[in-house]
DNA sequence: TTTTGAGTTGTTCGA
DNA sequence: GTCGAACAACTCAAA
């Protein structure tokens, strides 16, 4: 038990004790260390977490409590706006310091730009340090000095520094303060939905430290190797699912890195083959998708690229509830929709198809997609998901060319031939052949009636012809070019 | 400053 | 069934 005055560390997204550097700043410094968590919703402003995003956090949050406990420590939980809530515990405490990590999307950073200022100005110490990303987005930078707009230059630029530090372990035992300062209970919080509909999320993920680790380790094991082949395969969980981890900080890029190059060593190949590999590229992804929201920070409401800003979008509240729940009558769509309603996650290939469905064939805008997988994505993540739907829509950062547009059939046919994925989110369909599956509509009465299927009772219609619409979100392009 | 090569993820059409 | 070209021209990043 130490007399000297405490120091708090801030957590936010960053909710683990490994690879920690606030953690071990804090710890450094010698004296007591007060973990705290604060729900500061309300100053999310537009882009408060969502409602799956919550749900992940609470049960994060506990995991934390859990591996604190472990180590003689315990979190605080507070509610309220940040700084108020610091200066009170600070007070109450007597602790001079506060320790947190880094966020970069623009509201988070302008308030805690503020928080350190006020602090200082009380003589506190308050330091920030960065546990999220392999690169400070300022530090990236072309020969000119300014940001990439363009992926493979960023990430080329990124692999050309050396490794970076190999992540630190988590303390074995947090010096406790003299004496704890009360805390909300975490149910208090009010993160966890009204009425349960999240037994979905509850039986496909495990949040938390202990979970992300040994989803990594999984990863590592059975996919790594066969990542490049099967990660398009929507039937095949051959893709981290690393993503939500790395959103609430259970989990590292650094950690990520040194494990990908760890087990690359082992299996005999080159650091620089490990380097350059797909599935670090993915990690650059989120990189660039951070590095593009800090400097481009009107992105998450704006397009990047202006040319596209008058857009004629269409207002249509039926057709988006109907993408929404997942009855578009197009199976690859529905299936996808319904996925994340479920798991609170999509595949990757399939977020691009949905997402193209809606923005081309459906031509509603992008930022409406945008707030759906927002609420109910449990990876939801500002930056990622601000360039993902900016790309899809053809005005963000390497954006596909407007006319690019995905077929949802064709992609169905491709890669879930079988339709083993559609046949797992969609039961209703779960009878038709693989001949059938991927287009409904297109078979013959005699195939429906076979399994069972009544087009537009059992299952709908397509709300939208893909050619015609196709062509018709071409035409609007064309036009907005000029 | 100017020039040049290149750019995650596609579809369709016609040879 | 397979393959290459067209789609439409643009912007970025580096030489």
């Amino acid at each position: 038990m130490s007399t000297a005055p405490a120091s708090l560390v801030w957590f936010r997204q960053d909710l683990r004790l490994d690879d920690n550097p606030a953690l071990l700043a804090a710890l450094q410094r010698g004296a007591a260390v007060i973990p705290v968590y604060i729900d500061s919703r309300p100053e999310g402003g537009d882009w408060a977490p969502g409602a799956a995003s919550c749900w992940w956090r609470h049960h994060s949050l506990a995991a934390l409590e859990a591996r604190l406990r472990e180590r003689g420590s315990r979190l605080t939980l507070r509610r309220g706006p940040a700084l108020a809530a610091l200066q009170r515990l600070c007070a109450e405490t007597g602790a001079d310091a506060v320790y947190w990590n880094r966020r970069y999307e623009p509201d988070a950073m302008a308030r805690d730009g503020a928080v350190k200022q006020a602090l200082r100005r009380q003589g506190m110490v308050a330091e920030s340090r960065n546990s999220a990303l392999l690169a400070e987005p300022w530090q990236v930078a072309t020969q000119g000095g300014a940001p990439f707009q363009v992926f493979t230059p960023f990430w080329r630029r990124v692999l050309r520094e050396p490794d970076p530090p190999p992540p630190q372990p988590a303390p074995a035992r947090l010096a406790a303060p003299a004496s704890w300062p009360a805390s909300e209970p975490l149910a208090a919080l009010g993160l966890l939905p009204r009425i349960g509909w999240d037994a979905g999320l509850a039986a496909a993920w495990r949040p938390g430290e202990p979970g992300a680790a040994q989803r990594l380790e999984q990863f590592i094991d059975a996919s790594l190797g066969v990542y490049a082949e099967q990660r398009d395969l929507p039937a095949v969980p051959a893709t981290s699912r690393l993503s939500p981890h790395l959103h609430h900080g259970e989990l590292g890029p650094r950690q990520v890195w040194h494990a990908v190059l760890q087990a690359a060593h082992e299996r005999g190949l080159g650091a620089a083959e490990a380097r350059t590999g797909r599935f670090l590229a993915e990690l650059g992804w989120r990189e660039f998708s951070h590095h593009l929201l800090f400097h481009f920070p009107h992105t998450a409401t704006q397009p990047l690229r202006a040319a596209l800003a008058h857009f004629p979008w269409r207002e249509d509240p039926v057709a988006l509830r109907a993408w929404q729940r997942g009855a578009t009558g197009v199976p690859l769509v529905d299936a996808g929709m319904r996925e994340l309603w479920a798991t609170g996650w999509m595949h990757n290939r399939v977020r691009m198809i949905t997402a193209s469905f809606l923005v081309k064939n459906l031509r509603q805008h992008w930022l409406r997609g945008a707030r759906w997988f927002w609420d109910t994505l449990v990876d939801a993540d500002l930056a990622a998901n601000t360039q993902g739907w900016q790309w899809t829509a053809g005005c963000g950062a390497d954006a596909a060319p407007y006319f690019r547009v995905f077929n949802p059939v064709t992609q169905s046919r491709r890669f879930d031939p079988q339709g083993v994925y559609l046949r797992r989110w969609l039961p209703e369909l779960a009878r038709l052949d693989e001949r059938a599956i991927h287009a409904p509509w297109l078979a013959t009465a005699a195939a429906l009636a076979a399994a069972g299927v009544r087009l537009g009772i059992d299952y709908p219609q397509p709300i939208v012809d893909l050619a015609a619409s196709r062509s018709a979100a071409l035409g609007a392009w064309r036009q907005l070019r000029g």
